[in-house]
DNA sequence: GCTTCATGTAAAAGAAACTTTACATGGAAA
DNA sequence: TTTCCATGTAAAGTTTCTTTTACATGAAGC
């Protein structure tokens, strides 16, 4: 699975650490989802829509 | 995390062991999703959705 | 009655996601 | 130049998801 999260983080300004604590989580595992090492949960998933204000299929591509 | 797999799966007239096939998983990740056991990985979300040609927000909420 | 099919569930094992701790690098800025 | 911040990554450990095998139940049909 392909993400935007990378730039979509960038356009809202913040910081890995930033969208971690929004997210709770680490900020390892934003780290990691960023670059491709693994997927979110379907619930992590379903947060970073939220914060970004965004559906999922927009942030995430098979 | 609720989902509304078991109604959608039964508006389709297909069986547990139908939706497994499909979804390439065993029928028994299927009712445990369905059952509220476990979440699916976010890539089986996305199969899913495709499957029941639906966006991933219209079977599961949070 | 028997058989078949769909469903529910359990145990054990493996794979994937996530955590904590820790260290390295590079850029910006004082 | 040294301090600070953001980022990348690693190792070890826990939790969650998924598989295989297996067994139990109930409904439907013969």
């Amino acid at each position: 699975m392909k993400n935007s999260l990378k730039t979509l983080r960038a356009e809202r300004g913040w910081s890995q650490a930033d969208l971690a604590g929004l997210l709770k989580v680490s900020r390892q595992t934003v780290n990691a989802i960023e670059n491709g090492r693994y997927d979110p949960s379907l619930p992590l998933a379903f947060t970073i829509a939220r914060v970004m204000q965004l559906r999922i299929e927009e942030v995430f591509e098979e």
